[in-house]
DNA sequence: TCAAAAAATGACACATATGTATTTTTATTT
DNA sequence: AAATAAAAATACATATGTGTCATTTTTTGA
C-alpha cells in the first residue's frame, strides 16, 4: 500500500475513534464507520476486514498518545514521588471521567473478542505499566523518597488496585472519596506522607 | 402462574446456566437455551424475553450460594483471621480456576446491557462484601488480632484489589505468584503475619 | 368423561449485519 | 490522449437471531 493508503487508513481510524467514543465497541457496525468516514461500504473492507481490527488500531493511537503523556512527565527533572503523584492525580482524573466510553469499548472489545491472555495489547500496556512503575519505585528508594522492600510486588500490586478501580468505574460506579483513599492506602505503602 | 410454572423456570434457569458456563454469555441465543432445555421457541419466550433475563436469575442463584458458603464458614467458631485467610483462599481458587466461563459471562452480560451503575445485582454484590469484611476486619481489631485504623476503607481496598484480580484474570492471565502476593499484601496491611 | 383453560409448539415474517462481486470512477503512465 | 491500473461504489446474496401467532396438545375440574 502506498503512501495514499495509509493516509487514509489513518482518517479511517480517526474517524472510527469518535465513532466508538459515542458507542462504545459492541454496538459499532461496519456501515456505522461507512457513514461516519463518509465512504463505501466496499471501500472500507479494501482497508479493515471488520470493526475490531479497525478498534486494535484506535487502541495503538491511545496507547502511543499516553505513552507520549508519560514521557513528557518523566523528562521534566521531578522527584520519584512527583512523578507518582502526577500519575496517580491522571489516574484518578481518567477514573473519575464520566461517560468514559472508550475504556468502556475496551472491556467490550476485550470480551467479544476472546483475545489470548498471554498476549494481547493490553496485557503488553499493562506489563509496561508494570515495569515503569517498578522503576519508579526504585528510584524512590534509591534516593530514599520511598520505603519498599519488594519493588516489583508492589508495582504490580499498584496496577492491580488501579485495574480494580477501572473495571468498578464502568460497572458499579465508583465515588471520588473511594478514589482518593485508595491513593493514599498506596502513597502510605511507600511511606509517602504528602498528598 | 402456579407451583408448575416456578419449577419450570427453575429448570430452565439451571439448564441454561450449564450453557452459559460452556459459551458465556453473548454468544448464547434463545435458541441454544431452547435446544439445551428440549423446550420449544415459543415455550421459552413463555418464561423469558431475553437471555439477559436468564442470566440474571443464573446471577441471582449463584449469589445465593456463595452467600451459602460464606455463611456456614462463619457459622463455625473460628477467629476473625481464620475466616479473612479461609474467604482469600476461596477467592485464589476461583481467581485461578481455567476456564471461569462464568465470571467471564458475567463481564459480558454487564457490557452487553449497560447496566445503570448505581443500581445493578452486581454492585449490590461488591457493597454486600464490603460489608461483610469491614465487619469482619472491625471484630479482628476488636479481638486485638488486626490493626487497622480505617475499616471501611481497608475493607473497600481489599475488595478493590481483588476487583483487579478479578479482571486480569479474565484479560490478561495472572499468575498463582501474583495472587499469593496479593494475599500476603492484604494481610500485612492488617498485621496478620501468618499465611 | 368431556369441555374449558392453560401450556407448548413450530412456522413465519421481520430485522439487521456481513462480505462479495460487479460496475463505475479516478488516477497513472506512456 | 488513450490504455491500463488502482480505488471506490453499489447492489446483492447470505446468514442469523428475534419475537409473534395460529394451531395443537395437555391438563384440570365439574
Amino acid at each position: 500500500m502506498g503512501e495514499k493508503s495509509t493516509q487514509k487508513k489513518k482518517y479511517i481510524v480517526e474517524t472510527a475513534r469518535k465513532v466508538f467514543m459515542e458507542k462504545g465497541f459492541k454496538k459499532v457496525t461496519m456501515k456505522d464507520i461507512v457513514e461516519a468516514c463518509d465512504i463505501s461500504r466496499g471501500g472500507l473492507y479494501l482497508y479493515f476486514e471488520n470493526t475490531a481490527q479497525i478498534f486494535l488500531e484506535v487502541l495503538k493511537m491511545e496507547t502511543q498518545e499516553a505513552d507520549d503523556v508519560f514521557s513528557d512527565s518523566i523528562s521534566e527533572d521531578a522527584t520519584a514521588a512527583d512523578i507518582l503523584v502526577l500519575f496517580l492525580k491522571e489516574q484518578k482524573k481518567e477514573l473519575l471521567r464520566k461517560n468514559d466510553t472508550l475504556t468502556q469499548a475496551t472491556y467490550e472489545f476485550y470480551f467479544e473478542n476472546n483475545l489470548p491472555k498471554k498476549d494481547n495489547i493490553l496485557k503488553k500496556q499493562f506489563d509496561s505499566a508494570v515495569k515503569i512503575m517498578e522503576k519508579l519505585i526504585e528510584t524512590g528508594v534509591e534516593n530514599g523518597e520511598f520505603y519498599c522492600e519488594d519493588c516489583k510486588g508492589t508495582a504490580r500490586n499498584i496496577m492491580f488496585v488501579l485495574e480494580g478501580l477501572k473495571i468498578s468505574a464502568q460497572t458499579i460506579g465508583i465515588t471520588e472519596e473511594a478514589v482518593d483513599r485508595e491513593i493514599v492506602y498506596i502513597l502510605k505503602g511507600l511511606d509517602v506522607e504528602e498528598v
